[in-house]
DNA sequence: GGATTTAATGAATATATATTCATATTTATG
DNA sequence: CATAAATATGAATATATATTCATTAAATCC
């Protein structure tokens, strides 16, 4: 992981800030801990993770994870917040450098799925507790939350202008609509555990298909 | 709520058998405590929801409530078994009175989503809890689930064997898709807090023919 | 290399709440 | 109506674990 992907100020730049070394330790220790949380969250979920449990895995003791972050809920946040921008950075990247709607939502798709297959441990976390109330509420407040919003909102956009994508339907709706595809074949894939390499050109082409024509027979 | 849908082998009766009265007295104190239980884990989620909470709103002391229930999670379990069951008896009864598999899926989306409706409270613990993966492996052993998968399947295979629904992608796929999309609507749409009246009929519709048709412009 | 600042430790603390159970109340019985 | 059985009560208990903080160790400085 890239530990100035912490620092959002950062991230933003496009060449970033070289930090005194005492921050980029800082940094480097917030992202072991991060890396341990991750995991020990995905394996037992939020509530039965102790910061016991996180802390022998990153090798620290217990009120070490408290110099670093402010307590258990704001730690989970992080890692959701991270991973998303992370996941975000990478959409935004590679979908500028093709053209043609549809060719960005195939992009979008595959890259959406190539980073969850990179990032099971997030990805567990991400279903486990993507569609928690409290959760979705406090995310949507976030800055990366908006900037998402934004990306895919151009997307969609762009796909309609393109007279790819029906406009008889809110934009909204056609996100949601993708978003539902996209969650529930990455949710089915990775349930069963089959120790295959998984064909994800294959697989972004069935989504980028039911998603345009739909579940019809013709 | 019907009392006896408490109990299964009851409910699974065409005519429900004439109870003692004390055990009707059971079930309907029980259902006191489930009515109460349900609002208030879909206000807290299950862990702020305490005991105490419940007892409270059921009208009774902390300890009876352990007199009805195993504990805390038996509860919680009984609240979403009971409904979906419920849930389960109106759809496998309405989409019976219909023929045509087009009609029988829009029956489908428009009973569910009515339910959810009718049932916000269940709701709001549906979607917060749904996709926690203990919960669901936990929910997933149970009568009423598989019950769930063998209506769901039917309904699916009904439209491919009609030649409504494509083939070419698995039933199970199809069945998650379609539940995914559902799912994620209703949330969007009860998330807003617009007061007006909803249209069930018209939401149907849109679900209906995302899901048959996809996104793309025809 | 000794003094000082910074970081790490993990046992102790604080808190929260699920669950129990001795007691009280209500209901049934004869 | 008196006694017994069944229910309800809620304060006390047990447990779990997030968080703190006095102590120890490491890093930095002069």
């Amino acid at each position: 992981m890239n530990i100035y992907s912490l620092n959002p100020e950062i991230t933003e730049e496009a060449v970033p800030v070289q930090l005194g070394r005492k921050e980029r330790h800082r940094l480097l220790r917030k992202a072991d801990i991060i890396a341990a949380a991750e995991h020990v969250f995905a394996l037992k979920g939020y509530h039965k993770a102790t910061i016991q449990d996180i802390a022998r895995q990153a090798q620290y003791a217990t009120g070490t994870v408290y110099l670093y972050f402010e307590d258990k809920n704001s730690l989970y946040f992080s890692i959701i917040e991270e991973k998303i921008r992370e996941l975000l950075r990478i959409l935004i990247a590679k979908i500028a450098q093709v053209k043609g709607a549809r060719l960005k939502l195939g992009t979008f798709i595959y890259e959406s799925l190539r980073f969850f297959e990179m990032n099971k441990d997030f990805f567990r976390i991400f279903i486990q507790e993507e569609s928690s109330l409290s959760i979705k509420s406090k995310l949507a407040k976030s800055p990366v939350a908006s900037k998402r919003r934004e990306m895919f909102n151009a997307l969609i956009k762009e796909a309609q202008s393109e007279g790819l994508v029906r406009r008889d339907i809110e934009t909204t709706q056609i996100k949601e609509l993708l978003e539902s595809i996209l969650v529930s074949f990455a949710f089915n894939w990775w349930k069963e555990p089959s120790g295959q390499e998984k064909d994800l050109k294959g697989m972004t082409a069935i989504i980028l298909d039911l998603f345009l024509n739909g579940a019809k027979k013709r």
